[in-house]
DNA sequence: ATTATTATTGAGAATCTATTGCAATAATAA
DNA sequence: TTATTATTGCAATAGATTCTCAATAATAAT
């Protein structure tokens, strides 16, 4: 089931009625990876023709998240940023103090957290959202500074 | 040193100047644990009587952040909302889906995912956030559901 | 197909959070 | 005590999100 379908399902046992703006919110939501929020992805659709009103973008937002299409990632620069979830595999977010990027990775052990979470509080845990702050490599190596653990170069993990 | 003399010396450094305002809000915000915002804060103040204006009390907020005396916590309904930080051992937040809760847990494990994430990809990783999911056990006792992992009736960790 | 029902849309107004300009005040240094 | 200038409170402003409402269109019923 692709994004689209899973929204007409959704739409459909919610009693609610699928559009074509909403159609094509999702469509430019996932031709790409990247994290969006409402002005980029609104510019985005107005440069393409296919303009659709910023209200409606922002009475779509809460639709997609609760069809588990998109989930909010970070709060930044006075607004929410968003990231699809459909088809992309769970991650963490690192985000630089220096030059504001920021990096995925993907990491298991927060599973345990989750596990270890449950079985002590008796919580279901149906998710988490893990970022990590700190400087990375360009900007360690811009301001002359040594990383602090290691001296490594690898970038694969796992 | 207490929240008040680590402020009055970041201050001196800084080269700004300390003034009973501020110190008035860093007392309200270490007076409990709870997390706060600015307008609970501001109305917290007010019905004391010693009134600081909001404009004031949103120019604070980024000092006591830079000298290490709050930090974001999450954003919520629309606005930022802090904890204060000295005297207060890290810890993550698990946020309850059916009631709104947020408790706090204490977790050491995140600590080994950032050395690894350090070590791997060459960060330095300075600090983390991290934020759980799903139902607390009073929710799940009221909707009739079954925790997922565990039926022991454990509250301690580690 | 036609009609009835009503969810959704777009435009702008309204609301809410956060920032900023400015004159008065007050903290610090000389 | 005086000079310097950071800080304050207030009001204006900016920016993000929600809301109002008339027009439209998706679905269900006929
Ligand atoms: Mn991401
Ligand atoms: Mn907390
Ligand atoms: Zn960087
Ligand atoms: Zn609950």
């Amino acid at each position: 089931m692709n994004e689209i379908e899973v929204f007409r399902k959704y739409v459909k046992e919610s009693g609610l009625r699928n559009t074509p703006e909403r159609e094509v919110i999702i469509e430019e939501i996932f031709l790409t990876h990247d994290h969006f929020d409402v002005d980029t992805l609104y510019l985005c659709l107005k440069n393409k023709k296919c303009s659709i009103s910023k209200a409606s973008i922002y009475r779509t937002i809460p639709l997609l998240i609760e069809s588990g299409l998109i989930k909010e990632v970070f709060f930044e620069d006075g607004h929410m940023h968003y990231e699809h979830v459909l088809g992309h595999e769970h991650h963490c977010h690192f985000r630089c103090l220096g030059c504001g990027k920021i990096i995925e990775f993907k990491e298991d052990e927060v599973m345990d957290i989750e596990k270890k979470c449950s079985e002590s509080y008796g919580f279901e845990v149906t998710g988490h959202k893990l970022e990590l702050f700190g400087y990375c490599r360009e900007c360690l190596k811009k301001e002359g500074k040594d990383r602090k653990v290691s001296t490594i170069d690898r970038v694969d993990v796992d």
